[in-house]
DNA sequence: AAGAGATCCTGTTGGC
DNA sequence: TGCCAACAGGATCTCT
């Protein structure tokens, strides 16, 4: 599923196609996909005729820099994968397939193609002068970004004292850290030694530093793979990632452990199937 | 008030 | 072999 790295691979894809691009025309093919405006017909309309600029990540939203014909600003689009968004880059016409949601269109006829299997994927249209925040709700209780220098072993000793979640599900929530999912939740857990069960809020300041270098590890590795492979994830050319070759324990219960051979456990926590070798965390 | 659980959605997998 | 339940999961909403 698209975690940060896979979103970051996303991002400068659409970048390297896009950046520069005159929006021509805008189809929505499943109404749910657009969550503001509430009319999709608007969001349509708002789209068309504007430039698009940079492409910015935070956590797992993406978000273009959209600018009028006199060149200036005209709001943000916003996008979330969630499960199963891909974007696609046509670069000439072809009829859409069952799950797709968004169709953008050049003057060229290139298309920018939202598919989406599960349709959980959405967008949104920040008008000129709005905050991102105002329109995104999600945006307003985003944590820090991993890599971010307020992402310490302090910052996480000070907001899990006291907790008794386990450290997996902490991970999981967004405004502790933004842009984790099940993957390299579970994926930087083994990285660091740490069982998942562990209350958070009984975890040293020594081992949450341990765990704040892993989980930045794990991220990069993947970012400069180009995103996970191990799931249904594809960037906008349909290629898989390249995250190190394999995971450690995600999707591996019943499997021996990579490092040690002792068999993989896996459990439910917090509603989302975990993994971890019961041998190399603790 | 923190945190658990249900929900949305649909293709794939596993068990009988 | 065929069918159906369980599973996958990001974020949000509801409930305790």
């Amino acid at each position: 599923m698209p975690e940060l790295p896979e979103v970051e691979t996303v991002r400068r894809g659409l970048e390297h196609q896009t950046s520069g691009l005159v929006i021509d025309r805008v189809e929505v093919l499943r109404t749910r996909a657009i969550a503001s405006p509430e009319d999709p017909a608007d969001f349509c309309r708002a789209l068309r005729g504007l430039r698009v600029g940079r492409w910015h990540r935070r956590g797992k939203y993406l978000l273009a820099d959209l600018e009028g014909p006199d060149g200036c600003p005209a709001g943000r689009w916003g996008v979330h994968l969630r499960m199963t968004g891909q974007f696609l880059w046509l670069a000439e016409d072809r009829p859409p397939c069952p799950h797709t949601r968004v169709r953008v269109w050049s003057g060229a006829g290139e298309e920018l193609r939202f598919v989406d299997t599960r349709s959980f994927g959405q967008m949104w249209w920040v008008p000129p002068g709005v905050a991102d925040e105002e329109v995104m709700g999600g945006l307003r209780r985003l944590g820090p970004e991993p890599f971010a220098a307020e992402f310490s072993g302090a910052y996480l000793r000070r907001r899990l004292k006291g907790s008794r979640r386990p450290i997996k599900n902490a991970l999981l929530d967004q405004s502790l850290v933004a842009g984790v999912g099940n993957i390299y939740a579970d994926e930087s857990l083994f990285a660091a030694g740490i069982l998942p069960q562990t209350p958070s809020g009984r975890l040293p300041l020594g081992r949450l530093e341990r765990l704040r270098l892993a989980l930045v590890e794990v991220l990069e590795t993947s970012i400069g793979a180009g995103g996970t492979t191990f799931s249904d994830f594809r960037d906008l050319q349909g290629t898989n990632g390249n995250y190190g070759g394999q995971a450690w324990v995600y999707r591996r219960g019943g499997s021996p452990c990579r490092r040690c051979g002792t068999v993989i456990q896996r459990e439910k926590l917090g509603g989302r199937s975990s993994h971890w070798c019961p041998s190399c965390q603790s």
